[in-house]
DNA sequence: CATGAATGAGAGTTCATTCAT
DNA sequence: AATGAATGAACTCTCATTCAT
């Protein structure tokens, strides 16, 4: 009953939600909900069809807890590291894109964002989630920096949602992309000067003062 | 059987196929392929579901006509465009710009866009021809632009493939972000200030003289 | 479109869900619910299984189907010989059993009675239904013919409801058992004096006057 | 492991099985044996579904087990009385009838009547096993006192197998309803006067000689 | 040309059965 | 002896595709 006699069984009875629904994740963002076999999902997670169902109800409430699961952690940790580093905007803006890059857009978990793009309006409840706790949580963080960067005379004036699409929907769409079409070899870093180039970029855009500084 | 009638019946079979692939386009991006019922495309259509195999062999002929054919005209124009006009890159971008908005992006065929990452994995061949036919081409152009500003001075010098993302990427993501989860009101056009940012935003980004300028 | 011209297939789908009831019919009672397959259902019928699902929504909607169309036309017949004979009670409660049994509970419809007994539990709406439209009516009609005897004087009194258990209950229980557990060769007539005995015993356990009588 | 809990655990070994049939009964009863669940027979006995596996070999032999269980005591005791009263067969009938509804048709006993006539047919061979260990002795039970009364003149003559079921399936059909469709309230006791009737009733239609004598 | 009834392979889901613990 | 996680065959239901009309 107690940790130490936690057996086999036990063990994996308790890491099987989590290895299922990585696996659905892989999936769906690769094939779509809809193209996705159960079969498939758990031929990927070594078990039976039958046992897809011990751990969800549906292929419904299986979407529904991989997009759930996908999303939090990174969150969190964003918003503390805001609210302690208002004073430098610039170079948070960077360290937090940075993170949200290495984190989450470049990870399995980035795919969400591919999935939620493909599939949003088949599952309305699960993309207003979505909205909410993801991309509204997200977007306030950037619009946030930005704004305190506009105060502080680091940025230039402008609509602060405007500026957070520009900045940040590149780096969205980079991710998007790797999880679509033309994946090519799955996990290929971006280009070294990829970053080089959308920082000088877009702090060029938001009219920052020390954009000549090389990196 | 009279030549009145004949002619409207040669009018209805010549346009048949565009219907149908219109039909289907706006399905495909709503819901995705595997969960457009053909039922559905030829119900919006206004024909019954056999009429459909009149005119494509399979769902997945009908999925390439539709990218097929929605894809091609603007390229075309837009070629034209350029290489008359490189002499001023900064508002040779901003056109064609605005036009790729109002001539696809905003209109039922930058669904295209969200379909193709949305499919793309699923129909290599298709987007490949996507890919060479259309991505390529495109971004062929903003290349050049790109590059025709940077060898006059007028941008700031970089690698021209990643200014591209840069500049192109937000209103790419626009598109699909309106063809996606929250749409809203379908059509809703941009705020009015969103171009304004915009072109502000990505001829900063390029480094471009004179930003100030009003559109 | 009209009746001349009905073609070959406009008449076989005009015909479909009565055979498909049919078929369904005879399976649900031999084999219960649950345990008929929607396969031997189609196969019964000649049809394809998916040809089912044309006609009816789900197997419950099956289900419902069945018993619904299986119960009307025999109860108005009855309902309007009733009002017509209530001056020879006697002699109007033989009819109606006669009749009940050749139209009804020796035919395939009767299974019905033993597939509510058997599966009302699973199915509480369809049992109200079945309870309101059939039995309600049916032993309605049973007791006001027995009440008339009573107060004419040519039964002996009594419970009204009672007294109609006793009189349908073994006829019934003919017609549940010739469709269940040991129904020997489907068609089995009842032994020649099976109504003999029958009525004989039956009028004389109503205390009628002229019990005497040999058929 | 000390003796007083090794005679607890005894018991509650020994008692297991039936248990677990007396569980598995109510719920074949209540919803037939396709449509039952093993969980929920095991719930309803407070064991795992494996458990059920430790006695009895598959859901089939459950089956058969409940039935067999069910069916042997009664017969027997009513068998003894028989032969020692058949003198006066009028009120033995109505004791075996009594008996019968009171020790069996009104317990959950009774349901295995519901039970053979819902799932006979898809299980011949112990259909066939009730039929000659529990109806046959017990209609042979009942036409021996039928016959009797013809012999010593108290009943007046017919078909004894008729008689028997103008005289036993009303009582058998309460039974039967009592464990289906509308059931109401489970364990409500027959009106007060239905007895009455029925004895008045059969008893009438064998044409006793002294009916009128009460309860 | 156009229809829509019919098909049947293939999907999601259930549940009797097994077996490591 | 008892458990319950795991299985996979078998079910209901869907829908792209066909073809007689």
């Amino acid at each position: 009953m107690d940790s130490t006699t936690a057996s086999t069984r036990q063990r994996r009875k308790e890491a099987r939600p989590a290895e299922l629904a990585a696996a659905a994740l892989a999936l769906f963002v690769e094939k779509g909900f809809a193209a996705t076999r159960l079969d498939n999902v758990a031929a990927r997670a070594g078990v039976s069809k039958g046992t897809l169902y011990l751990y969800f109800d549906s292929k419904e409430a299986l979407f529904r807890a991989v997009i759930e699961e996908s999303v939090l952690p990174l969150i969190e940790a964003s918003e503390a590291r805001v609210v302690a580093n208002l004073d430098d905007p610039a170079r948070l803006l960077r360290a937090l894109l940075v993170e949200w890059w290495e984190c989450f857009g470049a990870t399995p978990l980035g795919g969400t964002c591919k999935l939620m793009i493909s599939e949003g309006g088949n599952f309305p409840e699960v993309a207003a989630y979505f909205n909410e706790q993801v991309i509204g949580r997200w977007s306030a963080l950037l619009r946030q920096v930005i704004e305190a960067g506009i105060a502080r005379g680091v940025f230039r004036p402008g609509s602060p949602e405007a500026l957070r699409q520009m900045v940040f929907h590149p780096l969205l769409m980079q991710s998007v992309l790797q999880h679509s079409m033309f994946a090519g070899p799955p996990g290929r870093p971006l280009p070294e000067q990829y970053f080089d180039t959308y920082f000088d970029f877009i702090l060029r855009g938001l009219g920052a003062a020390d954009t000549q500084e090389p990196r």
